[in-house]
DNA sequence: CTGTTAGCGCTTTCAC
DNA sequence: GTGAAAGCGCTAACAG
């Protein structure tokens, strides 16, 4: 009378039901290149009608488990919780066990690393800054556990990286506030220490520089990638005597601090004021007006980044893959003409 | 020359230390009662010196692994990812798989439960309102999945939860905001579909009404648990004739928001207002100044609730077992003593 | 190209 | 109380 759960199908039952070996179903399934294509076709309709999911635990225990460290830096913490989701999807479909260490818990970001190292992780994920970092790469190699850089604005030759163009994603933000009329756009930097604050500065300037705008040094502020100091840059910006008709902030946390000084001067957004983020986080959509901003696939790309530190880990591991983000305009309503 | 890694010990490396079969030895580990103080002792001391470590994914192969699905609402979503972090935790620690689902990615809940039933899952984590939804419960116990209520206000009898006393919370609050002796106090309601927000706000009349306060209507203002809902109830609140001087928000994202709104009044804080969350999310530390807040210990008790979930999918498993979450007031700089 | 054998690290079952 | 054997679901390694 109740109701029972079936057994999940195994690669034994597959096999059988496809009248081969449980080897060879076990090679179709892992996408290994010599079968025939009539047996390959046999295998993947047994897969089909008998819904058979492979049972990563076991797998996992006949290649070696992979236990992956993975820091991460508070930096923008909206994003957190995207890298984590797309991190562990892969974990769990992987079969490997990460293990999590929030840099800023310890002294020093090499004392994270080393505690990660510690726990006998094969490989390690490093968001920025700590990608960028010279003497945690070298200790990391030292101990002959590899490392894949997430994020990084410049991804090294012949290493591991996750990483978007951050030059492209300024450009395109700044192009979208140009085409849409304005001259005097402002721009809130991050943390100068992250690769990636750099990056999107550069594209800002250029893109500014290629249209025959000059930029003016008052109009740059830094914002350090957080809501406060984007408060402090926002107060700069907002209060000098010619007020910029767009502001376009290194992330959506300062877009949102923007935002909320703007408020508190009682101007309108967007009539008076164009405000523009980068990451599409959460916040992004959490303010009102709804911000216009860069979306990056974090999810994916820490997805990414966990198959590249598992393969880092493996015997015969291909070490350099570069993967690189898609990036996206998202046009929301804290962006228009300015006024006249 | 390279670093070697050696080899993780196995139980059969512990059992070989102590003498033993790797039987005995996984008694041991596994807490089974049935084994002599001395042979116990012995194993207990090979463990310790060889730094051994259960593989929980060996484990799970042979125990069957459970597949446990995971609901989330964005509600506060800088809860997510603490919520996600213990959950990932335990579950990496017991063996099992993690099936997340968004449920506002579906048209209704519980088209996104069934998707988690669909997919095979042994039972379920439903965060609130889902865990408050007489319908879900029905037809996941139709479906013979087990449900584990995480965050509800109201836990049932006999059915498996992890919660907090929100009731309590709220008047720790109101008691601290009381004693620093503030009389004018506001509250922002939450959305009162969540069991969570009811609960606040009794706590906060209840203690109120203790104290001999007396809570006027249009100090209750209507927030919805978002940011933006903050933001409308704060610019009522804060334009009355008579400005309370201290505002309680039921989470610290409607919190925020009246910090953002009492700024740009020109309102200093905490010396003209002092303001109150709930939570102790990641936005609690990033407006400026921080919120004092309740802390729950989110990622613990979502460690809890997977703990519970895979009691749950066991077959002789102990259904019924309630958690509760330890409540901590955090003083911040957001609190302070009326003006005089 | 495909199948056989062996075994990952652990635990269940059933002896003793 | 303790141990020997068997096997979870899967895949390396080697045959053929």
């Amino acid at each position: 009378m109740s109701t029972q759960r079936r057994q999940a199908p195994t690669i034994h039952d597959v096999a059988q039901a496809a009248g081969v070996s449980s080897m060879t179903a076990s090679r179709v399934v892992n996408g290994y290149p010599h079968v025939r294509q009539a047996v390959r076709d046999k295998v993947e309709e047994a897969i089909k009608t008998l819904g058979y999911r492979p049972n990563s635990l076991a797998r996992a225990t006949r290649t070696g488990v992979s236990l992956i460290g993975m820091l991460y830096s508070n930096a923008s913490s909206s994003n957190l919780s995207n890298y984590l989701m797309g991190a562990f999807r892969q974990a769990s479909q992987s079969g490997c066990q990460l293990l999590i260490e929030p840099s800023q818990a310890h002294p020093t970001p090499a004392q994270a690393v080393q505690k990660l190292v510690d726990a006998g992780v094969g490989s390690v994920i490093l968001p920025p800054p700590l990608c960028d970092d010279a003497a945690i790469l070298e200790s990391l190699e030292k101990a002959g556990v590899g490392a894949v850089s997430f994020a990084t604005a410049f991804p090294r030759e012949g290493a591991p990286a996750v990483f978007i163009d951050d030059f492209a994603g300024a450009r395109m933000m700044t192009r979208h506030l140009i085409d849409l009329g304005h001259v005097d756009i402002a721009f809130v930097r991050g943390d100068p220490a992250h690769s990636t604050a750099q990056r999107r500065e550069q594209g800002f300037r250029e893109t500014m520089a290629q249209a025959g705008l000059t930029v003016n040094d008052a109009y740059v502020a830094d914002g350090g990638f957080s809501y406060r100091g984007g408060l402090e840059a926002a107060r700069h910006l907002l209060n000098l005597r010619r007020r910029p008709s767009a502001i376009f902030a290194a992330n959506d946390d300062m877009a949102a601090a923007v935002s909320a000084v703007a408020h508190g001067l009682g101007l309108s957004i967007p009539a008076d004021l164009s405000i523009a983020g980068f990451d599409d986080t959460s916040v992004a959509t959490t303010v009102w007006p709804e911000l216009t901003t860069i979306r990056q696939p974090i999810a994916d790309m820490a997805a990414s980044a966990v198959k590249l530190a598992m393969d880092l880990a493996r015997p015969g591991g291909e070490p350099g893959v570069h993967v690189q983000g898609e990036l996206q305009l998202i046009e929301r309503a804290s962006t228009a003409a300015p006024p006249r």
